[in-house]
DNA sequence: ACGCAAATTTTCTTTTATTTACATTTTCGC
DNA sequence: GCGAAAATGTAAATAAAAGAAAATTTGCGT
């Protein structure tokens, strides 16, 4: 064997001085703690080989065999050939991948909003799988300046390097990346800029737009009060979904950018409140440029 | 096998209708289609076995593994050892694969530092490959509070849902995914935290801190100074490097973590400084446990 | 009807993971 | 210090899965 010094349990552990109980579960502290961390990465990944979690601990892959028989035995993780993943019975527990629904209709609802931004604009960008599309295909655009409230966000217009891309800063919400929080509100209310696209939620018969999460609804706000112009960008299945924040009215927003004409009640209400509507021809790749206004 | 219904091609498949191109792609459509159904399955369960997969769609474990094979060619999924799986950098959508020099030697610096972080910590994390790398382990513990100015950090640790993570607002980097200028630094000092992890470009044998970026620098030396401790992840390159802008001296930082013990005179400045030495051995995947300054 | 080609199943071999059993190290009480 | 128990490492046999190639089915065009 080759291994000069094989400190097994982390030299600097500060476990059990003699006196305090020694663990009444049967695990040592140092077990106990690597089996909690084998469950948090395999919650948060989904699926891990045993390769991995043995490089990642230090330890043989037999070690974690075993780590891993006794964790599913207990029921907290299961075991796959090759490795851990989350117990099958969980219907949707990974988060780290989120489906998108409608991918298809936010496509094209971006690409409406995407012609709709100039080169050399400014622009809010704030959180949603659909606000994640348009970014994707803003990157076609020539040296935008973007502030953002989304991780994902700011990582798709990263890529471009003569993009000026500023990300408020704030509280991560894990589902989705999201930046939420008062430092968020804060730092958002630093600008002003040409255009504000958001995402949302829900879109009540009346006009009454709404979101499930009331930070994210401060956030939206600070948005519109900053932006000269506001796109809100909403695929069909936010039309009368209850949502339970009051986020404002749709007379507040310049241009609506969906896939399917609205009810008469909501083109009522954008027409009073002189909104643009812009509807995306779901056989074609491209909008149908109805307005509505006129 | 005792195979019941062995409808081989789909009965009622409405396949290439005669006239009708037949696929421009190499696929059929039945395989297009179990393809897709294939991907969505493995992007809701995060991780399916092949045997399941050959269940669900009445086809035999070969068949199975010839498609997860073709997926997986394409980059839609990951395949694993008795089935299929997200992608393993489900972390960073589409981010633009830069080459990480040293990958091996970084895990190991990533490895002690993670060692060193206990759970409930609070932590800043600034920008580097190595404070990736050490965001990834650090995934596997308990609840801790982190700010960082790196997007990559951020999307990284957000795949737990237990953690606080808390992003600096400001300018991102395009080249790296870092967020720096006035903004960030002012964000920054709003916090005090137990450690702050710190990546580097180059030190100087003097025991000087460089950098390329003054505009990192600033952030770098927030973080320095609110702190409680300090560690510096640097591997054996950065030792002699000649960046432009001078980040302070190695006495402001209480552990240094690096791959192959420093020259003799930047030793003594860590001496002299009180400063921790962690050395990763090469040869096995942990620490050497060298502490120079006794 | 015939043959072609794609898709799938079979069969066999090779690779990889798991189990089992045992040696070694560490921890901790005495 | 010594010895038992827990934890980990090592190495064999065993089981499972991947891979490759030939045989079979199916759909479709000539």
């Amino acid at each position: 064997m080759a291994s000069p010094s094989k400190n097994h349990g982390k030299a600097d552990t500060p476990v059990s001085p003699s006196v305090g109980g020694p663990p009444p579960n049967g695990k040592s502290a140092q077990v106990r703690d690597r089996h909690l961390k084998i469950q948090n990465l395999v919650r948060s990944k989904g699926f891990i080989t045993i390769e991995h979690l043995a490089a990642q601990f230090d330890v043989t892959p037999q070690t974690i065999r075993r780590d891993i028989n006794i964790l599913s035995r207990e029921g907290l993780i299961h075991r796959y050939h090759g490795g851990a993943g989350l117990p099958p019975s969980t219907e949707n527990v990974a988060y780290t991948q989120r489906k998108v629904l409608c991918l298809k209709e936010k496509e094209q609802i971006a690409r409406m909003v995407a012609a709709c931004i100039p080169d050399h604009a400014s622009l809010f960008i704030n959180i949603g799988t659909t606000t994640e599309e348009i970014a994707k295909l803003l990157c076609g655009h020539e040296r935008l300046r973007v502030i953002t409230n989304s991780l994902n966000v700011a990582s798709i217009l990263a890529g471009n390097d003569h993009f000026e891309i500023i990300v408020a800063g704030g509280l991560v919400r894990p589902r989705d990346g999201g930046i939420v929080g008062p430092l968020t509100i804060d730092f958002i209310q630093q600008f002003r800029v040409d255009f504000g696209i958001i995402g949302i939620s829900g879109i009540d018969l009346d006009g009454t737009l709404l979101d499930f999460d009331y930070r994210e609804v401060r956030a939206a706000r600070a948005i519109i009060d900053n932006s000269r112009k506001v796109f809100l960008a909403a695929d069909h299945t936010k039309f009368g979904r209850n949502a339970m924040v009051r986020l404002g009215s749709i007379d507040e927003i310049d241009a609506l950018f969906t896939d399917r004409r609205p009810t008469d009640a909501l083109v009522e209400a954008m027409n009073a409140g002189d909104v643009e509507l812009h509807v995306a021809n779901a056989d074609q790749g491209d909008e149908a440029g109805l307005r509505e206004d006129n």
